[in-house]
DNA sequence: CGTATTTCAGCCTTACTGAAATTG
DNA sequence: CCAATTTCAGTAAGGCTGAAATAC
């Protein structure tokens, strides 16, 4: 029941092998982590909180326990992120009218000034890890990494 | 001075835009970061312990300022995570024979054993990661990835 | 003296679990 | 009573900077 393997061999007595995808997929995210942080920085927003506006954008109104289902992570630790763009003024939370205990997110004009400003920068970013790929192969990127997602069961891709 | 984007267009009548590059490639990272966790936890290793012993099978001797480069994080860092896995005789460290202050790092018996098995739980997940994705595009994966890494300016890809 | 390595100490970010209060 | 949401509290992982000692 041997499993073909999806590995280079290995050990070749010429050059090296060809680094794991885990390795690579890895640094690519670091380094462009770093990158956006960078360009983050200066508007005052982290990258947690960018992706957090970013959901609101196309879903408003969300409550802090679905904003922590979206990113993957527990209520209790997205409330760090709105608490914080709260207080900046980047969101209100309003209360639900049918139901009292639920605090709706709305991203408020100064939010969405803000994130404008920064899918700019990170457009710019974008742009400039991809210049060496034809639009085709951005694509197709853009697609089996879609599919890694969904294959690790990581449910929804979408924001 | 327009530059083009990769970017599709927002806001179509119908359906909803593509989710961004960075988004999926962050989602990814972070699936995979949390299944390679789970493979690698019954075997009392963590990632970065993981990764280390993936470079010191191919880098043997590095010191620890050396590794650190390697992982593009600071020797203090890296020092937390030697330090665990010499406790748990997984390398050993040496004084360079040249440079008395210096420490090789060198991977013993055991921490080679255990990196087969490691690599094989690695394997899987990396099998059922890329299950949808042909050969043709599985290399392609790796080159596109590469080329991303390289024009983050990250550096060397290679472990 | 300058550079590189090692390593102690403290701190920060960001996540986690547990538990309590509120609401339907 | 049960389920979902919110949120306070404590904890842990993993990174950082500063600073000191050692070695060439």
């Amino acid at each position: 029941m041997a499993r073909p393997s999806n590995r280079r061999t290995r050990g070749g007595v010429t050059g090296h092998p060809a680094p794991r995808l885990s390795y690579v997929l890895g640094r690519a995210e670091f380094a462009l982590r770093r990158r956006l942080g960078e360009a983050l920085s200066p508007l005052g927003l982290t990258l947690p909180q960018y992706t957090a506006l970013s959901v609101l954008r196309r879903r408003d109104g969300l409550s802090n326990a679905q904003l922590a289902r979206r990113a993957l992570i527990t209520p209790q630790s997205m409330i760090t992120i709105t608490t914080g763009l709260e207080r900046k003024g980047l969101i209100t939370r309003v209360p639900d009218p049918a139901h009292g205990r639920i605090l709706r997110t709305l991203l408020t004009s100064a939010g969405d000034r803000l994130l404008v400003a920064a899918d700019a920068a990170v457009d710019a970013i974008e742009d400039d890890m991809l210049q060496e790929l034809s639009s085709a192969n951005r694509g197709r990127l853009l697609d089996d990494l879609k599919s890694c997602v969904r294959m690790l069961g990581a449910g929804f891709v979408d924001i």
